[in-house]
RNA sequence: CGGGGUGUGGCGCAGCUUGGUAGCGCAUUGCGUUUGGGACGCAAGGGCCGCAGGUUCAAAUCCUGUCACCCCGACCA
């Protein structure tokens, strides 16, 4: 039996989250509390997602773009709402250059404010619309409690905006992004289950008419915010003047969306498919697809190794190569089972006597013999079933830990292992508020087969409550 | 803001009560034996004991001050 490396979930399952990420060499803490330092590991993690995400997000006609770090601190004081939310985790910069400032400028928490003050210049006319942005960068909301990944007083995400010259038209794409952009790349990529949903009035996000979510169930039963998409309103247009003139030549106000994805997805893949070995990572994320392993110095045996490596790049798989004989393999083996690579080919004398090669794998399990002119046929199979077991597997999860109750007691009962489902016309805005006090928030309200609700007046609307991250 | 706790090699900790010049596990380096599931032996490197002051022949240890971090409560969401 191998030795536990790190501390199961089911004794401590914080403390494993951590020990994953130290041992996979995901992450560090940074020197500032609060900050990490992202490893070439899980930088490679975010990287693919960065690149699966950035051409859906183009797909959906957005641009890239790049504004600055630092806003003037009265953008930031023009809508009401927005301020108020922020204030608290705000960094300030007061002195530079040796003085103090003016002015004092603000670290971005998020930039609605700046983009919409260059909007306002480029929205000229309703040729100019609609006007679809997205950013890769960094922001920074101070943190009192933070966990790597999940909650970090700097973060690198994605933030999209846009601007539209009907209510309609920006609540469309808000949806597109919500439905077609990221709950696709969580299923297709991330192999992760995610509830679709609106926010209450109460988890909104500030400054939006409406917060569309995707809720995840990590192993532990708690919720992850994977992403949002906000519809703004004019709220944001209003403040920051973004006006266009329609092809009735009268001067009207733009309809604002916003939307973002975080390296908090890594946390929301660690703590969704990891298991007491370590991490899983679905292949079509995984950097490295199949790790052949040199087992033994042997007559040929690298140069086999080798040349099983060129054939699966060869088929377009990501395989790297490991011939450190000089470190025992069982600790190698385990490496790999903590970084969560999918596949590991085998490769030692004593395959190479049968003429065949040792395939194991991390989410089915178990070891094969395949033979060497079937290594890459089954090693893609392999990745193509890895992925659908992992969905399958964490859906399964959600399914059994989520429990359709209709009493507040009840509700919170069932958020102790998971999620509770109760229709929205019982709970209210009251039973939430009672909820919260245990800790026990609505995670998002959804309808029963699945979709988003217009509105949380609906019929049939159900609050998917439950503790969250 | 109130209460409690902890600061000792990279990580985790012991030593403090009863002062005597710093130790253990893991990790790291070298050599040898190993290598098919986190190997073993021998050797080695690495510590302003959070910081400042005081007591003392002598302070990680006692005293005073100070800083940082953690937990609980309050506050916030």
């Amino acid at each position: 039996m191998p030795k536990t490396v790190l501390t199961p979930q089911s004794e401590d399952f914080p403390r494993w989250y951590q020990d994953v990420i130290a041992k996979a060499e995901l992450a560090d803490n940074g020197p500032v509390r609060g900050t990490m330092v992202i490893r070439p590991y899980g930088y490679a993690i975010w990287e693919r997602m960065q690149a699966d995400m950035d051409r859906r997000i183009k797909e959906a006609g957005a641009r890239n773009a790049y504004f600055p770090l630092f806003i003037p601190e009265s953008y930031l004081t023009r809508e009401a709402e927005h301020v108020e939310g922020f204030s608290p985790e705000l960094a300030v910069v007061t002195h530079a250059g040796g003085k103090e400032l003016e002015e004092k400028v603000v670290v971005r928490p998020t930039s609605e404010t700046v983009i919409g003050e260059y909007m306002a210049k480029w929205t000229q006319s309703y040729r100019d619309l609609p006007l679809l942005l997205n950013q890769w960068a960094n922001v920074v909301r101070w943190e009192l409690r933070p966990r790597v990944f999940l909650r970090t007083s700097e973060f690198l995400w994605q933030e999209g905006h846009t601007a539209h010259a009907t209510e309609a038209d920006a609540r469309a794409y808000a949806r597109r992004i919500h439905a077609d952009v990221y709950a696709a790349f969580m299923r297709e990529i991330l192999a992760m289950p995610v509830v679709l949903g609106r926010k209450t009035a109460r988890e909104r996000f500030a400054g939006a008419t409406n917060t569309l979510a995707l809720e995840a169930m990590m192993r532990d039963g708690k919720a992850l915010q994977m992403g949002t998409s906000h519809e703004l309103g004019q709220n944001f247009a209003k403040a920051f003047d973004i006006t266009y003139l329609s092809e009735q030549s009268r001067q009207e106000t733009c309809w604002t969306t916003s939307w973002g994805t975080s390296t908090r997805m890594l946390g929301g893949l660690i703590m969704c498919h990891g298991d007491d070995a370590g991490l899983r990572v679905p292949p079509r994320l995984a950097p490295v697809q199949a790790l052949v392993m040199v087992v033994k110095d042997g007559e040929g045996v690298v140069a086999a190794a080798e040349q099983v490596v060129a054939d699966l790049v060869g088929r377009g798989v990501r395989a790297e190569l490991d011939a450190r004989v000089d470190t025992p393999f069982g600790r190698r083996a385990v490496d790999a089972e903590l970084k969560g690579i999918p596949v590991r080919v085998e490769v030692g004398p004593r395959d190479l006597a049968e003429g065949s090669v040792t395939v194991v794998r991390r989410v089915a399990g178990g070891k094969t013999a395949v033979p060497l002119g079937g290594v890459v046929d089954t090693v893609a199979a392999a990745l193509d079933d890895d992925h659908e077991a992992l969905y399958a597997a964490a859906l399964a999860h959600q399914t059994d830990h989520t429990t359709a109750v209709s009493t507040l007691e009840e509700a919170r009962e069932a958020a102790r292992t998971g999620w509770a489902t109760i229709p929205w016309s019982t709970l209210g805005p009251e039973g939430e508020a009672t909820l919260a006090e245990s800790a026990v928030t609505v995670r998002c309200l959804t309808m029963p087969d699945g979709s988003v609700p217009e509105s949380e007046d609906d019929a049939g609307v159900l609050a998917v409550v439950g503790r969250a991250y």
